[in-house]
RNA sequence: UCCUCGGUAGCUCAAUGGUAGAGCAUUCGGCUGUUAACCGAAAUGUUGUAGGUUCAAGUCCUACCCGAGGAGCCA
């Protein structure tokens, strides 16, 4: 007999009185001794476990019933009827039970029905998702990725694997890992005592990818609409909430367009994710709001619905200025925004996401188009209330007398980016894109404060266990 | 990397420099169509590590390790 997930027995779909078979883990076992054991049992596909209840008089009442216990994995073959308790509508009549695996020594079991520290958890990677939090994080991080692949596809943008592995981390986006089979307790040396990278596995020096973009810059002046969605490595000694060794980025471009053009992108994007969360998880979120953020509902609701604030970073210079706020960064234009200036701006001043736009050329990436005031370039940075930047983009620069330029004023090497500027000396086209740092959004949606906590196995400076 | 705070039972946390505690979990008993059940009992400790001060250190001092919040870097 095929067995049945949960979340289709709870839905309703299934009438009252058929046998059903459900496979998956023990959340708690209440007796009662007048002859009936309730177990609920979960398998992730719901927020909600199933209610199974064993009458003493099964065969295995005294050897199997009895001594379940959290985490202990089962399947269950018994009817599909109505509740008699309440707090749930429907629940299994026990046939019979049987146990693939049982929990040994369940005094050793750190997963108890309580609530954890998001810490604790942290050190159990491999058994957190069996928690309604992580749990319910996974179900919501895999629906923004699923709606993230839709929304790009539904708009004709095509998803490019770009490498892992590449060969310059001179892409201005921070340090990077270094990949090598070198042995490092005797590397080979060049004539001048430095390592020789040419007897390297690549016969050059190579790196985990810092970003996608400029890869992916040439699919998008021949594919037109392209994005990378896929994991991005910072050797960074970042030790936040926010930040992460390894984690997930997405970098759509698109040809043909200018900054306000990737604006529009980011907002319909961000829009559209956020908004399949709420239709497709109200369970998982009811979760969030009752427990982890009381307003993680309602704040993505009006997320959706209001449109973004956009202003030039000249504008947010000036509104700062007004603001009368003492900040402990004095506001000057020609600086970088910092983070109490972001999160005045969004938080305080519009209340809704942000969108800052025409920045400084000397704080921002040389591949960024430079503004006809020669003082600007086409960047924007979306911050959002809580959060802070959740998405950084630019137009490009196409045009190539300025992008080398540029690349010298920034004390970088032109031959270094050849691919990069044929791109421009062949066919150049006006184009834009931006990258979003998918674990954010997922702490966006969830209201999880720590982006290690909406991760599987988090990876950050002192911390690669697992 | 910097600043601040923290590390005590499996977990969440108490404990004026003077005998190491509670709730939950676990085990046992009771009760109940139960809902992170309830009632009773039992068991549970090298107080992050290494030094130091003191008659006496979980508590004070030093160094280190780990964690949290904030900052920087950014996504």
């Amino acid at each position: 007999m095929a067995d049945h997930k949960i979340s289709t027995l709870l839905k309703g779909d299934i009438p009252l009185g058929e046998t059903v078979t459900v496979k998956g883990w023990i959340r708690t076992r209440r007796d009662s001794k007048a002859g009936l054991s309730f177990i609920q049992i979960h398998d992730g596909t719901c927020f909600d476990p199933i209610q199974a209840v064993a009458q003493s008089d099964l065969p295995n009442f005294a050897e199997v019933v009895q001594k379940l216990s959290a985490g202990c994995c089962v399947i269950c073959t018994g009817e599909l009827v109505e509740s008699q308790g309440k707090g749930q509508s429907r629940e299994i009549q026990v046939a019979s039970i049987e146990v693939p695996g049982w929990v040994q020594d369940p005094e050793t079991y750190p997963m108890q029905p309580k609530r954890h520290s998001m810490e604790f958890l942290r050190e159990m990677a491999h058994l957190r998702p069996r928690t309604n939090i992580i749990g319910a994080a996974t179900r919501v991080r895999n629906c923004l990725a699923q709606a993230t692949h839709r929304f790009f596809h539904e708009n004709k943008f095509y998803w490019i694997h770009t490498p892992i592995i590449t060969t310059s981390d001179a892409e201005g986006a921070g340090e990077a890992f270094r990949i090598s089979t070198l042995d490092l307790a005797n590397p080979p040396r060049d004539d001048k005592g430095g390592i020789d990278f040419s007897q390297d596995f690549f016969g050059r020096e190579t790196f985990l990818t810092v970003s996608g973009q400029l890869n992916v810059e040439a699919y998008c002046c021949a594919m037109t609409r392209v994005y990378t969605f896929g994991p991005t490595f910072r050797a960074e000694n970042s030790n936040t909430s926010r930040h992460l060794s390894e984690f997930w980025m997405i970098e759509p471009e698109l040809a043909f367009a200018d900054l306000n053009d990737d604006a529009d992108l980011a907002e319909q994007y961000l829009h559209y994710i956020f908004k399949a969360v709420l239709d497709e998880h109200p369970d998982d979120m009811a979760f969030f709001a009752k427990h982890v953020e009381p307003t993680a509902i309602t704040r993505l609701e009006n997320f959706v619905e209001k449109s973004f604030e956009r202003m030039d970073y000249s504008e947010a210079i000036k509104a700062l200025e007004k603001s009368g706020r003492k900040f402990e960064f004095p506001v000057t234009w020609g600086m970088d925004l910092q983070s109490e200036h972001e999160r005045y701006l969004c938080e305080e001043l519009c209340e809704r996401p942000v969108v800052v736009m025409n920045y400084p050329k000397e704080i921002k990436a040389f591949y960024m188009r430079l503004n006809d005031d020669e003082k600007t370039v086409a960047a924007m940075d979306v911050l959002a209330p809580g959060i802070g930047e959740i998405i950084g983009g630019s137009q490009r620069e196409e045009r190539l007398e300025v992008l080398d330029a540029r690349i010298k004023e920034m004390g970088l090497e032109p031959d270094v980016y050849w691919w990069y500027r044929d791109l421009r000396k062949y066919g150049t086209v006006p184009h834009a894109g931006f990258g979003l740092g998918f674990d954010r959004a997922v702490n966006y949606a969830t209201g999880i404060k720590n982006i290690r906590d909406v991760i599987p196995f988090p990876r950050a400076p002192k911390s690669a266990d697992f």
